[in-house]
DNA sequence: GTCTATAACTGGATAGAC
DNA sequence: GTCTATCCAGTTATAGAC
């Protein structure tokens, strides 16, 4: 609590703001440095340098959103024991990203949710690895269930299609729009957007593997 | 066919491979030029900058891939004459980005895919626009296809799930692998790619529309 | 059409006074 | 902990010789 602590708060604060609206390449650590009113050297002091700062800024919406994850997963393990449905999985593993997208909405940063989905598909070389990092916990609790509840999908082709999922959550990201305009899920309700999340996803995850491209169907 | 033509080919094939190794904001003209072994002056006599070079890259790519696009689907109308199936409308829509993820990878051009996956969904202000542009004739001719492959969806939701699809090419393209390693949808072969991205998004794409978030199974 | 040279900036980082 | 002053590598763009 002493007052040298708002230093860094200050820094934090502006950096998010601004490696939101331009992307995280340009952005100028001295033009967070101006909208924070402090010094160049300050971030050099309290953070190391830029990249580091950069890192600090993901973390601080990253961490409460998979502990957000890991919570709503032991939930749904402690309602459906021992075997969670599908639609049950999906939706504690998908509803922390959807209500971050809509806190960030309703607090005007949109760019900041922009900037979360170029964070997640491209990563870049200041944070790759540390976004892997931080979901590895939550893809440990993940797959078993999912395994479990979709038993008749293969391993391998479970993680193909999750590697989809997970694209579609970067495309909401990247796709998030200001509180005005519709979503690209087209409403404000986060149990209606996740409704459609999971009536959209849910059955291609669960699909019967393809079994041969000459049986296809489209001839 | 004069040498002179030569020159701007070079700029091109060098912001290619530049523009895809470190992003669009990493790569400075000069690394192109260096590349190219030609004159920083050439990209402005040439092209007039450094924005209306990286158009012409992405141009030379887009261009030829919405051609196909268009070509398949018209293939697939001809076929299918008049109503031609979901699948059939999909393998049409998304065969030309898998080809153009194969050719790519194939000629070790790995990190082009990732920047037309940023460029897919992250154009940045040189670019934004143009995108749009390029696909507006496909959207023109894939809705109506659409409509008439499921009509119980309703044009709105179409639009929705349509989006996610979008963001899974996305992904598609953001997560490409270098040719010997496994890719997102492990396999090489084109025609299995496609069983297996048809499998996935067909029986979302074509659900029934979420009734009520009450109803919603989970419990 | 092509090149050299340079103008005019901006970037991150740091030494050293306070 | 905070600031000034400065370093130096890097950028786009252009004027002008050839």
């Amino acid at each position: 609590m002493t007052e040298s602590d708002e230093t860094p708060n200050r820094i934090i604060a502006a950096a998010e703001r601004l490696f939101a609206e331009g992307g995280e390449d340009a952005t100028s650590l001295r033009a967070i440095t101006r909208a924070a009113a402090v010094n160049v050297a300050a971030v050099h002091y309290h953070f190391g340098g830029r990249d580091e700062l950069l890192r600090a800024v993901l973390d601080r919406k990253l961490a409460p959103l998979n502990a957000r994850r890991l919570d709503l997963l032991a939930d749904a393990i402690a309602v459906h024991d021992p075997a969670v449905p599908l639609d049950a999985v999906l939706r504690a593993f998908l509803r922390p990203d959807l209500e971050l997208i809509a806190e960030l909405r309703g607090s005007g940063q949109v760019a900041f949710c922009r900037f979360m989905g170029r964070a997640y598909s491209q990563p870049g070389p200041a944070v790759a690895g540390f976004m892997q990092r931080q979901f590895e916990p939550v893809a440990a609790r993940l797959y078993p269930l999912l395994r479990r509840a979709i038993p008749a999908v293969p391993a391998a082709e479970l993680l193909v299609r999750m590697r989809l999922v997970v694209a579609v959550i970067t495309g909401l990201f990247a796709g998030a729009t200001p509180p005005g305009e519709p979503g690209p899920l087209d409403t404000d309700d986060i149990d209606e957007q996740l409704d459609r999340l999971v009536a959209f996803l849910a059955p291609g995850l669960a699909a019967p593997a393809s079994l041969s491209h000459t049986i296809g169907g489209s001839g």
